[in-house]
DNA sequence: GCCGTTTTCGGCCCGACTGTTTTCAGTCG
């Protein structure tokens, strides 16, 4: 059980307690426990295991909470929790997730329409009921409708950073086990693709049966969907479902390339095969009866004349014919980034201070970072307007003169407004060392105004980069509507950068549009937008968007030494 | 449900926007 997991139960109670219209505040602190949680950098099944352990000194866990996570962590269950959730269908719950759709509009269509799946909500839309009922109406109808869409196009889809480390921590416990040689993760998560339906894992294992109930007792499965001999289906804790496969080890090679995917990307590898008169399956590569290749995936891929593809760029967007000509890229890695240039404390939004997250910055071996918290716009957040910020930034000054190992510069997130000027004035943006620029608001309209909005931020003198330029959020949001082309062209005119926001729930530039922006020779800017000081582990995620769009250590401006990057972005 | 007390209950971040109303509830961030 890891701290995600226990924080999930808790955003879970917190859902169906908002439904339920429970005390708001009471809610709340479920919300923040799970925050809390999130953010702890040991783990609370660590904590639990210490005799002398006091969960309540942990902020915004009290008492209660405390015994809470005791049950949690002991029983892998959370009584309170499985109560709620006899009284609201799962769908129910998975309603919140529609863009427009709050608790209170979803507890009325579940008592008064009695809308209990998403069917329901969409046969209740359709047939014209929402609009009917009290606090609804035509538009409302409509969002939902267009929210129904959006998460059968997602599905259950979970992030990166959540599918991720259940397959690592599975896969490690496999192999402590004892009862597999060999495991890995494949599929799309293997790829690292940001969002992943399910997981699959291979495993070579002398014993099969031991392998299995390790799976089946592992404690991040809820339950065992299906069983037989060499594939078992299981559910974790966080719905993901998760197939183990045991294959002979003179397949784990093929088995891994072709459970590995893309489809698209094997599709292209068989047909090469064919055309040698060979045929390519998950037991290995055939000439005839005869198996000539299959141990590993370097054997698969120089069967037909491949060089080994990194799993990140296996879409068939281009990889195989720079594999055939040996060009394929030298893929970054997270060890070359050194700069972190997106980040915020409590000035703002985030959970730690100036101090905190610099020390966190240093002990992660960062060179150099920006503080960029937020510009006054972002009222929830606590934005600053030009007298705070200043003040933030003696504050930082201040700081940093007492600091050595690290370069911090004074930045600023600041927000394009709707009506397409800045959030702050130029005479302030000129003082600051870093400017990131920002769409939060009015991301619905249309594709003009966007791109004037994002032009005029291109085109000030005092801006150094576009900070997640769609504004998207995986799953639940839709970017902006943005001509990329024209974006690209007036970021390479101008200069200026284009953010990798490594957020997994955002990763904004997509795989897809960092591809394009490299082609067209725009630098890229990795970072984190770390919230808390435990926000820069997310650096991962954002190396593998950049993985999975080819990009080098040399198209990301930030893993240059500081001595060049100060060069880089200093005014003209 | 947490926290901090003027120790045992009251406060807990809130402004802008949207779609619905016809003065505001709900949602978003």
């Amino acid at each position: 059980m890891q701290n995600v997991d226990v924080a999930a139960l808790f955003t879970e109670l917190a859902d169906l307690l908002e439904i339920q219209g429970a005390n708001p505040f009471r809610v709340r602190a479920y919300r923040n426990a799970a925050r809390t949680i999130e953010n702890l950098s040991e783990s609370v099944a660590g904590i639990v295991a210490d005799p002398d352990h006091d969960l309540s000194t942990l902020e915004g866990i009290g008492k209660d909470l405390a015994e809470k996570i005791e049950t949690i962590v002991k029983t892998g269950h959370l009584p309170q929790l499985e109560e709620q959730r006899a009284e609201i269908p799962a769908d129910v719950r998975e309603m919140l997730r529609i863009p427009g759709l709050g608790p209170k509009k979803v507890a009325a269509l579940f008592h008064e329409l009695n809308v209990r799946t998403l069917g329901d909500l969409r046969a209740a839309a359709e047939g014209g009921k929402i609009a009917e009922l009290k606090g609804f109406g035509k538009k409302t109808a409509q969002t939902i409708l267009e929210g129904l869409a959006l998460l059968e196009e997602v599905g259950k889809r979970v992030y990166l950073a959540v599918a991720k480390p259940a397959a690592d921590e599975i896969v490690a416990d496999l192999l402590a086990s004892g009862t597999v040689e060999q495991a890995s993760v494949a599929g799309s998560c293997r790829r690292r693709k940001e969002s992943c339906g399910d997981l699959d894992l291979l495993a070579v294992a002398s014993d099969s049966k031991g392998a299995m109930d390790c799976l089946a007792a592992h404690p991040l499965v809820t339950k065992v969907l299906a069983r037989g001999e060499t594939k078992q289906r299981v559910r974790l804790h966080s719905g993901l479902e998760l197939d183990l496969r045991v294959v002979p080890a003179e397949s784990y090679g093929a088995a891994l390339q072709y459970f590995t995917g893309s489809k698209e990307h094997n599709i292209v590898v068989r047909r090469r095969a064919q055309e040698r008169g060979l045929k390519i399956n998950e037991y290995g590569v055939f000439r005839g009866e005869e198996s000539i290749a299959g141990q590993s995936e370097e054997e698969v891929y120089a069967a037909v004349e491949l060089p080994w593809i990194p799993p990140e760029l296996r879409e068939n967007r281009g990889e195989i014919e720079l594999a055939e000509q040996h060009r394929l890229p030298k893929l970054l890695e997270l060890s070359n980034m050194r700069g972190d240039l997106h980040m915020h404390t409590t000035a703002t939004d985030g959970t730690a201070s100036i101090e905190e997250m610099i020390e966190a910055a240093k002990a992660r071996g960062l060179e150099y970072i920006a503080i960029t918290d937020h510009s006054k716009r972002v009222t929830m957040a606590n934005g600053l307007d030009a007298d705070r910020l200043r003040e933030h930034w003696r504050n930082i000054d201040a700081v940093r003169k007492k600091t050595k190992g690290i370069h911090v510069l004074c930045g600023i997130e600041c927000d394009i407004l709707e009506d397409a000027t800045m959030d702050l004035p130029d005479d302030v943006l000129a003082e600051a060392d870093w400017v990131l620029a920002v769409l939060h608001y009015g991301l619905k309209q249309p594709r003009a105004k966007i791109q004037e909005r994002l032009l005029m931020a291109l085109r000030n003198p005092y801006v150094h980069a576009i900070g997640h330029p769609s504004g998207r959020i995986i799953g639940q949001r839709p970017g902006a509507d943005i001509d990329f082309d024209e974006l690209f062209h007036v970021a390479k005119e101008e200069g200026k950068f284009l953010e990798i926001n490594a957020d997994p729930s955002r990763l904004d530039l997509d795989d897809v549009h960092a591809a394009a922006a490299k082609a067209r020779g725009i630098p890229i800017v990795i970072s984190t937008d770390a919230h808390s000081t435990r926000g820069f582990a997310s650096m991962e995620w954002g190396v593998y968007q950049a993985r999975r769009a080819g990009l080098t250590a040399a198209d990301v401006i930030n893993t240059l030494p500081w001595k060049e990057f100060s060069k880089r972005i200093a005014r003209r």
